[in-house]
DNA sequence: TCTGGGGTCCTAGGACCC
DNA sequence: TCTGGGGTCCTAGGACCC
């Protein structure tokens, strides 16, 4: 078969980069990304010590990760290790924006793109290497870092940003090649580079290897993708399932199939939000309500912009222990209406224990389909028999 | 002062259907 | 009554990713 060569793009440090357009004399200064605006829009700029309040690290410049600080840390603990760094809060429209940019970039050089979230993309850079055939290099490795070079340079001409890019065989190996040689960097790696490049890393680089499956593989002997790689596959079907398992080794030997998707269909659309204080079920029922119901008017508003219905309402609640609940409905017809999403929401509240302090509250749509399309025909009508409606709870 | 907000995919049991 | 196999949908939770 035929080689492919896949490119995989990240933007370094995204949202701080795009930050440090709007501000370039805070350029090399340690800075993060993260928490709420001030209600008061005074000074926009503060040191990670002036900082009180819930929040996460978003993204952190390498500087501030030389401090030791890195996203999804929370703020008062970076704000030990980083006291004077400085803190922005996120401005999630201006980085959209950047991401359409730095995407339409690379699609003038190479169409053939996968959305990855707002800061990367996969690219199949197949056919392109093909066709420089001619006039190219006669490696096609080498011609595919001249076209990864020229998508780089078409990047920073069009937003000013750097990014890092792999180019491998396939999305799995390019997601790790990406994040070898950053920030800035160009990565090939072919099939004969693996276990030199790839296999002294450790397990947790597998994009799908979290933290709980990383440990549960350290706890069995296997630190790194090569250990990993030369495991007894039925071992890790043993630890891990069958799927699991099996895609565990597959991965680690570099080998993965998965095409470049252009388009997909989303599945669900959801709002979310975390409370500055813990709220009280009873004491504070109103605040919920309100919160409540706001949720579910951003989620109705989401569906009317994106074109979009749905069936499945869920409700999403995390208690002051950070125990998730989730209960979730579905509706005999597809809705966009914010009362029917809050009725059926309504519904899903009066099923989940209320005896502690609430963190967060969460609405959730799932089941998506276009209004007007024939629906998927459903066989089942137990849909459609629905219980009797309790006396609301947090009532709207 | 731990731990945001938006997603996807998988598993597993029970209901229900053929 | 004692017994199938396969398939889909619904629900809850959890791992993982950006």
């Amino acid at each position: 078969m035929a080689p492919h060569f896949i490119a995989h793009l990240d933007m370094d440090a995204f949202y701080a980069s795009v930050e440090l357009l709007r501000y370039p004399q805070l350029r090399g200064r340690p800075m993060v990304i993260g928490g709420r605006r001030r209600a008061t829009e005074g000074t926009v700029v503060r040191t990670l010590r002036e900082y009180s309040g819930r929040g996460v690290i978003t993204t952190a410049t390498y500087e501030a990760r030389a401090l030791g600080v890195h996203s999804g840390m929370g703020l008062m603990k970076a704000a030990k290790l980083a006291p004077d760094a400085l803190l922005l809060p996120a401005d999630f429209d201006e980085y959209r924006r950047y991401s359409r940019m730095f995407k339409d970039a690379v699609r003038a050089v190479a169409p053939h793109i996968e959305d990855r979230g707002i800061d990367e993309i996969y690219i199949d850079l197949t056919s392109l290497v093909q066709s420089s055939a001619a006039e190219g290099a006669p490696d096609p490795w080498a011609r595919a870092r001249v076209v990864a070079t020229d998508i780089q340079r078409a990047v920073r001409e069009a937003t000013g940003l750097s990014c890092s890019i792999g180019v491998t065989p396939n999305k799995l190996l390019s997601k790790i090649a990406s994040e070898l040689d950053k920030p800035g960097g160009l990565t090939v790696l072919s099939e004969a580079d693996i276990p030199a490049r790839v296999w002294p890393l450790p397990a947790r680089k597998v994009n799908g290897i979290g933290p709980k499956a990383s440990a549960r593989l350290e706890s069995i002997g296997i630190r790194t993708v090569g250990e990993l790689a030369k495991a007894d596959r039925a071992l890790l079907v043993g630890h891990f399932g069958k799927s699991y398992g099996a895609w565990m080794h597959e991965a680690a030997n570099g080998r993965d199939e998965r095409a470049v998707i252009t388009w997909s269909e989303p599945k669900s659309i959801s709002r979310e939000t975390t409370f500055e204080d813990d709220l009280h079920p009873v004491r504070d029922r109103e605040q919920l309500s309100r919160i409540f119901t706001d949720l579910c008017v951003r989620v109705a508003d989401d569906l009317e912009r994106k074109g979009y219905e749905g069936k499945t309402i869920g409700l999403k609640l995390r208690y002051d222990n950070f125990k998730t609940v989730t209960r979730d409905r579905t509706l005999a017809q597809p809705t966009r209406d914010a009362r029917t999403i809050r009725r059926a929401a309504g519904e899903c509240l009066k099923r989940v224990p209320l005896d502690r302090r609430i963190r967060l509250l969460g609405v959730r749509i799932g089941t998506l389909s276009k209004p007007g399309a024939q629906a998927p025909r459903d066989a089942s009508s137990r849909a459609a028999h629905t219980p009797m409606l309790f006396e609301d709870r947090w009532k709207s």
